[in-house]
Parts: C-alpha cells; structure tokens; sequence
DNA sequence: CCAGCTGGGTTTCACAACACAACCCATCCG
DNA sequence: CGGATGGGTTGTGTTGTGAAACCCAGCTGG
C-alpha cells in the first residue's frame, strides 16, 4: 500500500500546518510563551502588520491555542492579553524543535542566538526522538509513516 | 533584560521560519521522506500547484535540504529526483513534532490518521523534551528562551 | 469639561504570493 | 514521422500581506 495511495490533507502534519503553518502564528505562540502577551507588545516585538497580528490571535484563539484574559492595570480600564493554553504550550516541543534545527544549521559563527533551558533547574532542553521498544533515534532517524486508524484513501 | 529587547528574527526558530514555515515545504520534505520523489508524484499527491512545486524544490535544494539526483528508468531519458539531504533528515523531528500535536490535538474520532515507526524495530516513536541534567519534561514542559552567544539587540 | 494620550484593535488600499490552466521542450517509442 | 512522458515555464486571475489611517473607550491634565 504506496504512501501515495493516502490523502495527503488528511495527515496530522497537514492538518497542524493548516493552523500553524504560516509565518506568523508560531512567532506569536513563542512570543506569547516568552511573556509577550499584549497586542502592541507583540506588534512591535515581531514587526507583523496589526491587521495580520489581529487575525491570528482570532484564529489561534478560536482554534484554543490562546485563551484570552482579561486585565486590569491600576488606574487603567480593563483589557485582554494573550496567553497560552494547554494545547498552545504543547506546541512548545515544535518550537524547541524548530530552535534546535536553526541552531545546528542556520547559526552564525557566534553560535545560536538563543538558549532555552529547563524552568525549574536551568539546564538546557533538547528535544530527542524515542521508539517505543526504548532506542533512542539520533538526529537521522530512519522512519516509516504509516496509515493509522484515521487514514483515507486518495479520491 | 526582557525578551522584548532582543531582535525577534535572528531567532533561530524566525530563521528556521523563514525556510519551511510555508504551507508546502514541510509537506514536501514530508513526501519526499517517505519515498515520494519525482516531480509529477509530489504534484499529484500534495495537489500543489506546478510552478509552486517548482519553487520550493528550487529554494529546499539551494538551501541544501534537498538533493538533485540523476537517475535513469530503463528505456527512459536521464532524468532528476530529489532526495533528502543529511540535514534534512535531521528536520524529520520537526515533521513528527507536528504529528504528535496533530494526532492530539486535531484527529477525529476514529484516531490518528498516520503513524510514525522506527523503520529498524517498527516500534511507534515519540517526540521527548530532555534537559542536560537528566529531566523528562513532558508534554507540558516548563520553559526559558534565553539569549545566546550570537543575540542582537534590536534596532 | 474638553483635549489629548494610550491600548487595542478595524478599515482601506496597493502589492506580492499563490492557484489553475495552458504551453513548451527534449527524448524515447512505434 | 507522430505521439506520449517527465519536468518544468508562462500567462492570468484570486487570495494573502503590509503600511498607514482611522476608530473607540476611558483615563489624565489643564
């Protein structure tokens, strides 16, 4: 049965790049997760046009990835800031993923440019691949996607 | 020294962003893992658009994610395929980082629509985080994005 | 009490990226 | 010679993106 043979959209990686995967929302996700939770923070850390920056926290909100709470500041009215939710801080192994890609391959001379450590001890974090038979697979797993219980054929 | 002080694109994950974080790349590097390699495969099973295809394999191989390979099918013209690099396949714990979130957090009802194995034992495999001094992070880890070596400050 | 400032957006419009379909071209086969 | 492939390139509209202007509520200073 050729991996052809399987609707491509139907895949989870299509489906998380269907909510994630543009250039954006995943900087927001990780700006939100480093304590830039306010729309104007966000808009001038990231550089993203407010609109663009306006939709997405529409869509990663409606798509449970932020909740959005409100604040009050003493001697200001109430607002909303961004923050993640459970699902949103589970995307957190993609961006140490994705960190840890740009680090080993897109780095300057001077290393990375950024270092993400372990909140509570301070050591830093990696992300590794583990079969269930207990191997540790390395940096160039040899892999095989398979259909699942989920899968559709091809129209 | 906030977050917000430091420049949000030399970010290895804006860097890494800025390669793949389209809707097709990954998609592509996806297909191409799993054996899909010539030009018409990749078109008609991801239904991307020709020209599209072209670019992006185009902009994967100049960034040295793909390889151009020749080969020729017997009684057929030389012709070229494209092949996982070596660190390509090192972005194969970034594919599966957005499986499992997909599998979690997008699949119906009847399960996951694809599984990952270990091609060597056929085991599943799952994504961990890991911090240096031995700690499992879980699903929900705990994180500090800390400035590196190669940080800018912002304009 | 009115003007202005600030946070958090929405609207408008120009422009770049994308999708679709058509076309091209070299090569092999009959 | 005429067609059939694989692997693209070239149009032409449609969608997504970005810059800037505008809006609105509520505080604050004069």
């Amino acid at each position: 049965m050729p991996f052809t043979a399987y609707d491509s959209e139907t895949c989870s990686i299509a489906r998380t790049l269907a909510l994630v995967g543009d250039r954006w929302s995943l900087l927001v996700l990780r700006d939100v997760a480093n304590g830039v939770r306010r729309f104007d923070e966000l808009a001038d850390h990231l550089g993203v046009a407010r609109n663009v920056l306006s939709e997405r926290l529409r869509r990663l909100t409606a798509a449970g990835l932020l909740d959005r709470v409100p604040y009050q500041d003493e001697g200001a009215r109430a607002r909303h800031e961004y923050r993640l939710s459970g699902p949103g801080r589970e995307l957190a192994v993609l961006l140490v993923a994705f960190l840890t890609w740009g680090d080993r391959h897109l780095a300057g001379p001077q290393g990375p440019p950024a270092v993400i450590r372990h909140a509570d001890c301070g050591a830093p974090v990696h992300v590794t691949l583990r079969c269930e038979d207990g191997h540790d697979l390395g940096p160039r797993p040899r892999l095989r996607l398979e259909p699942g219980p989920g899968s559709r054929p091809r129209a």
